[in-house]
DNA sequence: AAATGTATACTTGTATAGTAGTATTTCAGA
DNA sequence: TCTGAAATACTACTATACAAGTATACATTT
């Protein structure tokens, strides 16, 4: 069975691979919404509601805002009410910092064991981000993540790969706030372009030492940002 | 949820842990219970034996489950079965290596901004360390982990820490197997004394050099525990 | 007027019943 | 004896109903 989602997301989106169970393509669709921003912080939603809004019972909306709460994208207190969580900019800034560490550690593995194939791959990517048209930061966003997870894979490391992945949703929730105005999608191409300079020279300090200025540069707004949006954000 | 008529009054034995639902009691049993072994790798468990044998219905055994698949401690195969997951020696590693990353890092900032509070608290730490009895491996596992834990909030980095929970999950499964054999207990603590000397010293580099080859000395026994119980472990 | 008890309308938590998919067994037919 | 399809016995998945806790509005009492 398929749950109908109405006009709230396009079908593109879906992946035609194996049938997922009610309540993780439940889990799919919320936690997309909240990392885009649709579902606000602070928003009250219920098992009902979405039961309804859906068509499905509650079981498997349960089941979705346990996994939800399990990556801390909203916050379930028990017979009291479900809410959207806050973005915590301690919590996001310390996120930034484990995948910094992260990838800083997953780059020099890369400098230390590339091969021609994956310099190719790379620099395809990189090539494909360059032709990304001004403002659809969306499809930037999801060449981004392909670069940095070629490096992961390539240095077979599936586990921290995995980890990063709610790493990036505290994040992205972070990107996807100031996702009217325009992300600097050249310069991030640059300095990815950097990073596989350094790991074709084989230098992984040089290497890790880009990575790392490029990770801590995705985040440098977002003091002004917490200003901005100080309803998305807990009170610290 | 009842009150308790026996400490009536006594706002000092008010618990700190409010009320647990039963799907997540029933979550916390099953997981010691797999991670310590008694539920042996690639045995079937199903949701209506689990529901008979502590007499509850089926509903918050399947939130268990559902938390233990995302661990990747069980194998929900549905309308076919589920199944304690076999150890991955890759999967293992390759966590060890992200813990290895993670406590190194915190190391280093924790030795650049110490104080003498957390040393005399390390430092009381492992003098416990060396009282517990030859052959109490568990309670000196506690301690083990409760030394770690100190270094890592003392960083301030609790995200950090909340993803080294699950590392350390697949790491015990691994220590519980040679549970019968001694812990190198004597061993572990003068390395937890070493690693507080530098930290003490300011010398950082130090402190990482030391926790780095701790953090192998971990598993380096991997390989023959993998040889011995074959059946514990996936063919790779 | 202020404090307190109570009904009500929410919420999430749990129990039970039935659905759908998979694996095994059974047994007719060659 | 072997083959293969249908019956059977599991499994996890979903739907519905009910239980229990919480917040709020409102009546009652002091």
């Amino acid at each position: 069975m398929e749950i109908d989602t109405g006009d709230t997301l396009n079908a593109a989106s879906f992946r035609p691979q194996e049938s997922l169970s009610i309540g993780a393509q439940l889990h799919r669709i919320l936690r997309a919404a909240i990392i885009r921003g649709e579902l606000v912080p602070g928003q009250a939603i219920s098992e009902i509601e979405m039961s309804k809004k859906f068509a499905i019972s509650r079981q498997p909306v349960r089941e979705a805002f346990i996994k939800l709460g399990e990556e801390r994208l909203i916050e379930v207190l028990p017979q009291r009410g479900t809410y959207i969580r806050k973005i915590s900019v301690k919590e996001v800034l310390d996120a930034r910092h484990l995948r910094e560490v992260i990838e800083v550690s997953i780059v020099r593995e890369v400098a230390e064991k590339h091969d021609d194939a994956l310099i190719k791959t790379l620099r395809s990517l990189i090539a494909e981000q360059r032709k990304v048209r001004h403002g659809d930061n969306q499809a930037f966003l999801l060449l981004d993540e392909e670069f940095h997870r070629t490096l992961a894979l390539h240095a077979g490391r599936e586990y921290m790969w995995r980890v990063t992945e709610g790493i990036k949703a505290q994040m992205n929730r972070v990107r996807f706030l100031t996702f009217d105005s325009a992300t600097p999608m050249p310069q991030l191409t640059d300095e990815h372009a950097q990073v596989v300079d350094a790991i074709e020279a084989g230098n992984a300090d040089l290497a890790a030492q880009r990575m790392e200025q490029h990770l801590r540069a995705l985040l440098n707004s977002l003091p002004l940002i917490a200003e901005r949006y100080p309803d998305h954000f807990v009170a610290e």
